[in-house]
DNA sequence: CCCCCTCCTTACTCTAGAGTAAGGAGGGGG
DNA sequence: CCCCCTCCTTACTCTAGAGTAAGGAGGGGG
């Protein structure tokens, strides 16, 4: 063997190509990223790549694939029966932002990413469908008297696009997670004109 | 002269050559487009556009700087100052997501892989920041008493975000401008569990 | 002890597609 | 009438980077 490359079992070695192709891509977007440039990142040679991956769209779906479930693993906390769902929907909030805060540099820019892919953009929808559902039926069950044409899902698109919006500010670091979640939790019920519902300042 | 091609002067061709790369650019995106396809589209031959664009790169910037500026402009008549601020607002509403349906072939897929590019990011956040500001000053004019720690431009960070995730539902096809416009004024001012302004159902 | 499976590498091939070289024709101005 | 500017084309070149061919070494099981 001519690098210092260790012999390690192929589940190990997977998850270490993941970590730096979900790394790569995210800092150069799908197409300016190399099949070199992860295999420098991950310390293999690249023809490794292609035998556990097959491809570079393989790869790719497969960083998608594993940082969807995390994504979603994350959320779970919000499904709890003994919360309100109003406390659920403050619980998917802030899992959700923190999620961002805690993986922006892997998750945000692939979110991103794999939407505008069009070849990939199928797969991620389905995790954010997940999420809009969820919120729809969160909002559904924590509105006392709703209007009979209420349309929940366009509402939740809507609060969902405000939160990912607001998401990208965590991830540029602009603002925290505990702000981002007030002001979306305020948004949902007061609108943003609305009294804060926590009011502490200076 | 081989093909059928008329001379046609520059300005004239510059444009229809735009409207070509805008085309194919928002079908494809920005990496699945060759020059050879926007010249087949543009019906006029690869050198062209180098002769007139140089690059690539240059020709999509040329595209994301025309779009940007027809977006702008559809929105200026909510610069009204005849108007409240509530009023210049729902224009605002109305005007942005008229635009997107108006233009949903060309503009919104643009706007997302812009958006997505990094090399032109920029470009488009510029844009974008234009809209955000307005819609911060609107928020904060038509808000009777801010409290003193309001972060009126992170609102309107969210209201944008929820606009554009509303937009894509609008290019879909899903909903209308109206009804989309409605939600999302809603949304500013009372939150989506409020009840409606407008009031119509069935 | 040796077989063979898995892990791993170097050193290629091949093509899509960005960008260019070289030259031709219409037509207005002198 | 002819010059020359602008518009336009065919037919290339060149490279990044996806994907592959061929082979080598560790080490557990018989």
């Amino acid at each position: 063997m001519a690098g210092g490359t260790k012999r390690l079992p192929r589940a190990v070695r997977e998850q270490q190509m993941l970590d730096a192709a979900v790394e790569v891509f995210s800092e150069n977007g799908f197409h300016n990223t190399s099949m070199d440039a992860i295999a420098a990142r991950a310390q293999i040679s690249k023809p490794m790549l292609y035998l556990y991956y097959g491809s570079k769209d393989e790869l790719f779906a497969a960083c998608i694939s594993r940082e969807g479930q995390r994504f979603v693993e994350a959320l779970t906390p919000a499904g709890d029966p003994g919360l309100t769902p109003r406390d659920q929907l403050r619980v998917a909030l802030e899992s959700f932002l923190g999620f961002v805060d805690a993986h922006r540099n892997s998750w945000m820019v692939l979110y991103r990413q794999a939407m505008s892919q069009q070849a990939f953009a199928g797969q991620v929808r389905s995790s954010r469908d997940r999420l809009i559902e969820l919120t729809a039926h969160l909002l559904e069950s924590s509105t006392r008297d709703p209007e009979p044409g209420t349309d929940f899902v366009i509402m939740a698109v809507a609060l969902v696009g405000a939160g990912e919006a607001v998401a990208d500010r965590i991830a540029g670091g602009e603002i925290d997670v505990e702000k981002a979640a007030d002001l979306l939790e305020n948004l949902a019920w007061r609108g943003l004109a609305g009294k804060k519902r926590t009011d502490q300042h200076g």
